[in-house]
DNA sequence: TATGAATGAGCATTCATTCAT
DNA sequence: CATGAATGAATGCTCATTCAT
């Protein structure tokens, strides 16, 4: 018996986060207003009566989706600031996974766009929105601030650049949901807010551009 | 009465525009599903029943400020283009109108970001914005490429580049939407995207970004 | 300055009347709730406006409108009473004009249906309504039993045969509703309901069963 | 748990019909326009959104009600071709069973009338009319025809006098409409528009009929 | 008169939420 | 737990009616 509650709650659990998972490509492609209970419990594959064993309404669902989403780009800094590397190359892999997401699961970065862009938002939501935005910006500055000491990043203050690609991500995202067939930014072109316009030393090293340019894709 | 009457259409168009100019805050504060008819018409000062006088329903509506506010970007291409001056000039002219724009109207780009991410909308305001998206980044691009020719301009896909600039754009309207005390960006910054370093940019250190994101959870 | 006013009137009276005549054609067609005033004014070439200065309400429009319709029916009537001949040949005008009526403006009789059938018709309609009817029933029964007398008309309550005239020429009009292709119904099926089966003096009239059977029931 | 889901099943078809039944009430009395969905709700005594869960408008809701009627109407001449007896009483069982619908529930017949006058009917039950229509004309036709070879009938094309059969029988239910104490038409009368007179049909003082008649149009 | 802008009651329809089974 | 019938607040939209011009 113990054994089955347990696995209950176990279930229930995972249950939780599959509803949360389809609560978030939902919203995400529609937004609080215009997503339904029921597609949200129909692409789960259970019944919208269903949906509020797990949440007692809409709103809170869509709390709990963007919370999560929230919490993987949290989760996804810390990870980074624990790896190994030089600013410069910690700064690399934020930009490289950040495009990375884009093209991946547009969906997280597109329902935080939602959450943003929220009018009504309730105030917890309005909370964590706040948080992350602290969070991420203060990582990312702090890894260019790091990077401005070894010479790798431009000057500039580095929570205006922070921003920056901060909102460059967001609006590529934006425009994945507009086409999915969009092809990914050269994680050059992304680093170009980032990084220094001269080598530290001043030599002539590398012209080429590294990525397979398109000059004409209409 | 010609007079009257010619008066007559001319108050009907200007009645018109108003109310685009009303819907186009309102939708972009809250989205097509979320924003109410008679939301628009009490910030108005009209009933909701007079709306439907000017647009036969919502969508339509929606529509009409969309394509307002696309053709208002089209037309400010267009202006930057018969302004005279280097490439690199009219760069810098296009964004710091851009961040003037972010920071003085973002609803007109946060109506645009509405649109774009709206998962119904009408093929008629889908068309729309390929159209506008396709006209703003070959305008850019075209700048950039010039640019390039001229040694101003970073080397890189001018059609890369653009996009960048817009997404970023995008990005920041949205800040502003949740944050309307948010410091407008620096043009430098901005610039960053666009700029040639000194001379022929160098590199070191690059290795391949080797952590498996997270973030990315299908 | 009288001829003008008196012009005017004439004018207001000839509007008037040109009204009822399109207020009838649409309302026929499609009813008291659906008929809408900006569809008549449209179909008069005039403006929704002009419509409430001959009539204060859609109600009274209607119930204008069924008055000239059933006027027109009862001088049809009254044409008829004073016409020579001999009750069999006045039934027969009866029947050919009603026939005639079905086929060249079956909107006066639908429109009559369409009043009858009005669960929310103002008194003044109901009141006109039942007039009709009663007079309808009394010419019509008056002619039968005249001819019944002469021996030109089968037995039976004239009041029964006058209703069922009367109901077989409404369902009629509602056929051409449907159709208005439908062939005119043969004078002779019509006179059917009227005319003795033998010659006044024949004898062995009648054999089969004449009492209401009712052979089966599901 | 099969057995409660048929119960389910059952319950919500009985439902369905209890539904329609009401409608057809409610329809018959008001038409489609004025009748309102909240009106049906609240003579089903459930709630008006509940109606949704039967039909998804109210268009739908008549068209089911429509298509009940005409079912009813199709099921009672198949009834009655299944019927032993001679051409003539099956007649009669025919109009005997009309003037009882009449008496007996004019809704159904008032509901064919309107969805007959309905300018606005969707196809589906446009088609429905028109396949019942020439259903019951056929059927009717039939038995004329038959009857004509028996000599009970009178001559004349079946089809004529089937069409005024119908035309009769719904006019009458207009009549009931408007007036339920209306006595019932005596069978007799209907039953004219039918019964061969006497023998090979006598005639006189007739004169060439007046209107253009088409004697035979099958 | 004539027009059509303006208003708002009225109604269809949707959908979050509840709850009996 | 699961289901989906049931409810009703909310909102889009229509259209009769009024009224300034």
């Amino acid at each position: 018996m113990p054994r089955t509650a347990e696995q209950f709650e176990q279930l229930k659990g995972e249950r939780r986060q599959a509803l949360l998972g389809v609560a978030r490509r939902v919203f995400a492609r529609k937004g609080l207003a215009a997503a339904k209970i029921g597609e949200i419990a129909a692409e789960m594959g259970i019944s919208y009566g269903l949906v509020y064993h797990y949440f007692p309404h809409k709103e809170s669902l869509f709390a709990a989706a963007i919370e999560d989403a929230l919490q993987a780009w949290e989760a996804f800094f810390a990870d980074v600031q624990r790896t190994p590397g030089t600013p410069w190359e910690r700064l690399e892999t934020v930009c490289t996974r950040m495009i990375q997401s884009v093209q991946e699961s547009p969906e997280t970065l597109l329902l935080v766009v939602r959450a943003l862009t929220e009018d009504e938002a309730p105030r917890a939501v309005r909370d964590a929105l706040a948080r992350y935005k602290r969070h991420c910006h203060e990582q990312i500055a702090g890894l260019i601030a790091e990077g401005q000491r070894t010479g790798d990043v431009a000057p500039g203050a580095p929570l205006d650049i922070a921003r920056a690609l901060m909102a460059l991500v967001q609006g590529l995202a934006i425009s994945r949901a507009m086409d999915e067939h969009a092809p990914p930014l050269p994680l050059e072109v992304l680093l170009r807010l980032v990084k220094a316009g001269t080598p530290p030393a001043a030599e002539t090293r590398r012209r080429a551009p590294a990525s397979p340019s398109r000059l004409a894709r209409t």
